[in-house]
RNA sequence: GGCGGUAUAGCUCAGUUGGCUAGAGCAUGCGGUUCAUACCCGCAGUGUCGUUGGUUCAAAUCCGACUACCGCUACCA
């Protein structure tokens, strides 16, 4: 009977076409799926998209489509790059499946009849006309901020889920199980920021959207989007909520031996989800692993700088394998990776062209010249010191690699695959088989050479079956084996190699990085074209609702305790307004003074960090790092309207 | 602002519980080789291990302070 399995990514939220970092997660997630594969396990692996919240529905809206719609574009964009990327998953689960909508609601509908789940409410302080909930510090002189009228003390209904009743078992768990979370370092992060302090209880329903899963027995309410999403792990497997008729999915492959989720969603996953499955009554997964990203942010990737990333794009150049290779080689195991065009044309010159791919292609185009494409099997007896040193290196390092894989470090695991490529080159300048070709009375000897090189090649070939499936087969074709070979089935020396090899193509090409870039270059003007977003239109009343002027800055502030917010006080002519700007990362205070900008001055005032904001003033997110206030000529006089 | 993380060769990163003469790959320089994809092999470097105090026979490693960068989070009407 084979062991069993089971790995999940987080499912990636449909609210735009994921980043390079979620393609890295699936990639991960894959080679740890496939190695387990080839070592034998009955594996699962499950992957799929979250397609509720509120963002989405705002999307959605932007884009002016249905919500639902919105979602199945995304959803089969997000299937695409995963089946680009070659991911091997067993099963692609989407949050607005009906099965999985409706174990959700059971879910939640169990943990309510259970008393987990609590109705309560929310109290504020609400202004009827202006439907807004205050809180007592928000209110100016015990009135609303907005319209000064009166408000009242309201409630607003939400469940919430009793977190503290199982934090103390949860703690318990973490501190028994040394594996649970993943790396070590995280784990005191999420001890001391959340169990420690003790839980909060959490608002598990909404009301301010729609887009979400009813709550079947409250149907104002939509369910949290992480109860939602969180559930996937189970409702993927056919999961009973009444534990008497789990699928055969759920009964073979729960508990979930792996959780493979970035870093910033560890706190849903190693605190809300295990305190679910608690209150489900249901184990616990083994062990979730938070992977650091591959991009600091927005902040290292600019246009300008040429290194934005995409993973069509880099299928394009690279292959899939190619950019497999570089995602699976390069990220640490601990911190967060660097991503470039530079670095990856580097390493996949270095490692897959020069150091695999000549290996490969060198060694069989000697065994063509000298064997006319067939070697036999080695003769134990006539080995030299030479010979042996290269078949323990080889083993020893696919030795290592499986240590490394075994603990999911797979840059670690590539590194040994990479030293045996290596080792192999210096194996070939050792043994100089040119020469030994040119001297009949040495074919016995050059047979040998050939022979261990080739075993080199297959190990190279097995190792990086989870790595880069793509090469793997095509190496195996070249040396002509069936690449369905059970895993490591012959250790090295043991293998026949009965049929005449392939002529052997390149595995790689080389990729000239000079002339690259300079083709980037021309690219990225390319990209500057608008994206106009069709279907939001909005007609010429819409527009002259807002009320633009030019306004003078007359002095700007810092306020206390806060990174990014500035105060300014503009001069919109003859009025002073007090403006709240989250621009204090990019402008300081002196460079802002006496400055004109375009002020929206009819906007609704609100309270931003105790300071009352009056309006705002117009600005481009270049992105999240590179802000610019849009100023206008100093001649300008502040209050003129602008239209 | 709160919490957390990271600072090591030109670049990307390793350095397990304190014992290093501080490493690897890439890039650089020199030499070798020609089976191969201007490839491969060998040799050579360069580092006040972010700054600064402390603990210790011994600190890149442990503790304190500082600085810079990053992430999450609140706040960017």
């Amino acid at each position: 009977m084979k062991e069993k399995f089971y790995i999940t990514t987080a499912i990636a939220y449909t609210s735009k076409t994921p980043h390079i970092g979620n393609v890295y997660e699936v990639v991960m997630a894959d080679a740890i799926a496939r190695y387990k594969r080839e070592k034998g396990y009955d594996v699962f692996y499950l992957t799929g998209t979250d397609e509720h919240g509120q963002k989405i529905e705002e999307s959605a809206i932007e884009s002016g489509v249905k919500p639902k719609e919105y979602v199945d574009k995304i959803s089969s964009e997000i299937k695409n790059i995963w089946k680009l990327m070659n991911s091997s998953h067993d099963k692609f689960i989407r949050t607005t499946d009906k099965y999985h909508m409706e174990t959700v609601q059971k879910i939640f509908r169990k943990l309510y009849d259970k008393g987990d789940i609590y109705k309560g409410e929310y109290t504020g302080l609400y202004c009827t006309p202006c439907e807004s909930f205050w809180t007592e510090n928000q209110l100016k002189e015990e009135k609303c901020p907005d319209c000064q009228r009166d408000v009242r003390e309201t409630k607003e209904e939400a469940y919430f889920f009793k977190m503290s009743k199982y934090q103390d078992r949860l703690l318990k768990h973490i501190e028994e199980n040394k594996d649970f979370i993943k790396p070590e370092s995280r784990k005191r992060e999420m001890i001391n920021n959340f169990l420690k302090p003790g839980l909060q209880d959490l608002c598990v329903s909404r009301t301010s959207f729609k887009w979400g899963i009813p709550v079947d027995f409250d149907t104002n309410h939509v369910i949290y989007v992480w109860i939602d999403a969180l559930s996937n792990y189970i409702t993927g497997l056919d999961f009973d909520v009444y534990l008497k008729n789990h699928g055969d999915l759920y009964k073979k492959y729960w508990e979930a031996d792996l959780h493979v989720i970035g870093k910033d969603i560890l706190r849903f996953h190693t605190i809300y989800w295990p305190i679910m499955l608690m209150a489900l009554e249901v184990p616990l997964p083994k062990q979730i692993l938070g992977h650091p990203w591959l991009l600091s942010g927005d902040d290292k990737m600019s246009k300008s700088k040429g290194n934005v990333l995409y993973a069509n794009d880099l299928v394009d150049t690279f292959g899939v394998d190619g950019t497999r290779y570089y995602l699976l080689s390069q990220v640490p195991y601990g911190n967060d990776g660097v991503i470039t065009y530079e670095n990856i044309i580097n390493i996949y010159n270095s490692d897959l062209a020069n150091t695999i791919g000549n290996l490969v292609n060198r060694t069989i185009a000697m065994i063509h010249k000298y064997f006319d494409g067939t070697i036999k099997i080695r003769d134990v007896e006539y080995l030299e010191d030479i010979d042996k040193d290269l078949e323990n290196f080889i083993e020893r390092s696919k030795n290592n690699y499986e240590t490394f894989m075994d603990r999911y470090e797979i840059a670690n695991g590539v590194s040994e695959i990479i030293n045996i490529a290596r080792r192999c080159n210096k194996y070939i300048d050792e043994t100089t088989p040119w020469i030994l070709g040119n001297d009949l009375e040495k074919k016995e000897r050059l047979n040998i050479v050939l022979y261990s090189l080739l075993e080199g090649i297959r190990y190279i070939g097995e190792t990086l079956k989870p790595i880069i499936p793509e090469t793997a087969k095509k190496i195996f074709n070249q040396i002509n084996l069936p690449y369905k070979l059970e895993w490591f089935a012959q250790s090295f020396g043991e293998m026949e190699y009965k049929e005449k090899l392939s002529t052997g193509k390149p595995l790689f090409e080389r990729i000239d990085a000079k002339e690259f870039l300079e083709k980037e270059k021309l690219n990225i003007k390319e990209d500057k074209k608008l994206n106009i977003v069709e279907g939001l239109m909005i007609n010429i009343e819409d527009f002259s609702k807002v009320e633009l002027r030019v306004g003078k800055v007359i002095e700007a502030l810092k306020i206390e305790k806060s990174d990014k917010l500035l105060l300014l006080k503009v001069d919109i002519g003859g009025k002073i307004l007090d403006i709240v700007s989250g621009i204090s990362k990019f402008y300081t205070i002196d460079c802002l003074k006496d400055k004109k900008v375009i002020v929206v001055s009819n906007l609704k005032p609100a309270k931003l960090r105790g300071m009352i904001s009056q309006g705002m003033i117009l600005a481009v997110d270049i992105n999240k790092d590179n802000v610019k206030v849009l100023f206008l000529d100093d001649d300008i006089p502040e209050g003129t309207k602008i239209r």
